[in-house]
DNA sequence: ATGAAAGCGCTAACAC
DNA sequence: GTGTTAGCGCTTTCAT
């Protein structure tokens, strides 16, 4: 493996002056600098992170801390964040908690956090008080992507706007018996932004005068398929919701579903919105509140990269953008006395055998 | 931050023993290593990956090379490839190509491939010549998840044998119209995947005497929304198939949306079947041939760890398993002259406005 | 069973 | 503008 040594022989000079030219640093004359970048590329030089690591304490890679690879939003953020950062000439490596609670305690005590990352990224984690101190101690730039955090940097949109944007709208359509099918898995992990919405859909509720059931909240852990359980005990019987606010666009498909083996139409018996704006979301017609987590990925990784540099964002919390989109799941509730949409077939695709 | 000094010096005993003591290295009692250890635990030592891996040539991490992260199949084998990492005490660092084909040239130039991880594990990555000499001068273990990959090691299943068993079950149930919705996407990932299951389609309708129609196969590049665009146009006309078997699930879901919108019926009007088992699949009642991408992963990292251990696997390729897995679309075709199913109302959560 | 010492490949302080 | 010299924190012979 050749190493600056060579490249220092090669051009006829030191290894000092080498690693300047390379890194871009001033002191070298333009054809010094010329000659050595010839001479690495010649020599096809790569120099070692490990050994620039252990020798400047910077070691070009962030940690990525992702509760599990199931959900959309996640991945679409690490691979905003993973894009600044190669851009960057950083490595991301990947702490996945897996959802068991084991990995979290290591999480700190892991050599991976402490020695071998400039900064942590983390998304959807909850961080208990204990572990932001411990956060904190690791001495090195960290944000949360999703919902703010206590004494730490974060960037997510606010969910109670992004709630409050769904809810006026179902509202503005002439609903008011609305359910909500929301977050938090079983790992602590998004309860934060769980919480949020839910407590943004009653706030909505009671905005508008609206009494507020709470068996029409149900939770599914941001998953697909228990949403769609969820959706199923929610729309069965007679005295069920009009429309349908999903915490994500993920749990808004699992209504989908269920509303399809129900035999109820959407929009007509049942309006359904969701967040996101997931890649499938217009595939699947569904009226969203957009966000742009590979925007906020790529947000979060600059800022902790100019951290780095010592350039310090001025807000702690960025609010990311977000928007309503309307496709073809909402419409007004049928006035009342209308037939009911039991009488309609139910979608063979969906269809129970 | 603690080193091993501090170790030693707490202890009393030299570094040279402490690490031995704490990497499980013999020659060491069992006295010293108790109190090594101890001590380590009582002052929070961990030892730093870059300093290990600069002495030692070994990084404890391994490169994850993945074409982006929008599928399924990739972040289920990277969340199995992680798992036993993490266990082994391995760090996993994420290549995402990103779709684009500029990263993929720097791939091999990229320090951390080259000096960075001890390993190598890519999935879904169509290796020409010229990566293949590349990879194998990086003198690393690697191996690829996925089709088999010329003079690479590589785990997955066999795609002819899965296609073969999407296809019996669609003849053996009557089918002779069979469309097949394939993969490959832009940036020739997974290209051989797709291949495989298409020439599997062309041989499994061969075998039973029935004619290839070339029209009946569309590629959608393993994602959702244009394999759903694809079914549309496959099953607008009169002359359409009676059955679409999906390169993917994903695909399938595609074909799913596209029939309700059209107002075909599943399965009576037309049968889908995918290949994966996807986690929403069950949700869908998705007829398909079940394949499992984490127990994929794990082996695949199982067997490069024993690589770096001098553990030589006996086959360069390993078969996964896969199994069909009967669910509610796919049936018998109808007979001729049924009521054709235009007839049908659309599924009113599926139709345009 | 343990220690001393060299060195992995780079960066950083300090000379010049 | 460039070279010299110390390390960074480990692992690894080689002694003992």
């Amino acid at each position: 493996m050749t190493s600056i040594h060579d490249v220092a022989r090669y051009t006829g000079v030191s290894t000092a002056t080498v690693s300047r030219a390379l890194r871009g640093l001033p002191n070298v004359s333009p054809r010094t600098r010329q000659a050595v970048q010839a001479a690495a590329a010649e020599l096809g030089y790569v120099p070692s992170p490990s050994a620039a690591g252990l020798s400047s304490g910077r070691h070009h890679a962030v940690g990525v801390v992702i509760p599990y690879m199931g959900r959309w939003f996640y991945t679409e953020v690490v691979e905003g964040v993973d894009s600044v950062l190669r851009r960057e000439g950083y490595d991301a490596f990947l702490v996945n908690l897996g959802a068991g609670p084991g990995e979290r305690e290591r999480l700190f005590h892991n050599a991976l956090l402490r020695k071998r990352a400039d900064a942590v990224i983390a998304l959807g984690i909850d961080f208990s008080k204990e572990e932001r101190r411990e956060l904190r101690s690791l001495q090195m730039p960290a944000i949360v992507v999703g919902a703010p955090v206590r004494g730490l940097r974060s960037v997510g949109i606010d969910d109670s706007v992004a709630t409050a944007l769904a809810m006026e709208h179902l509202v503005s359509l002439g609903h008011s018996r609305i359910a909500h099918i929301g977050g938090e898995n079983d790992y602590g992990m998004d309860y934060t932004v769980a919480l949020a919405r839910r407590d943004a859909w009653r706030a909505a509720l009671q905005t508008h005068g609206i009494a507020v059931r709470e068996d029409w909240f149900i939770s599914a852990g941001f998953q697909m398929p228990p949403a769609k359980l969820a959706a199923r005990a929610l729309l069965s019987g007679p005295d069920r919701p009009t429309a349908v606010f999903a915490g994500s666009d993920e749990m808004a498909f699992g209504v989908l579903l269920a509303a399809g083996e129900l035999g109820l139409r959407v929009p007509e018996d049942v309006s359904v919105i969701g967040i996101d704006d997931h890649a499938w979301s217009d595939a699947f017609g569904l009226t969203t509140v957009r966000q742009h987590p590979q925007v906020q990925g790529a947000t979060a990784a600059r800022i902790v990269l100019d951290e780095l540099q010592g350039i310090h964002a001025r807000p702690r919390t960025v609010r990311a953008e977000c928007s309503l989109v309307l496709r073809r799941t909402t419409a007004p509730p049928l006035p009342q006395g209308e037939p009911a949409a039991t009488l309609h077939r139910p979608l063979a695709v969906l269809e129970h055998t």
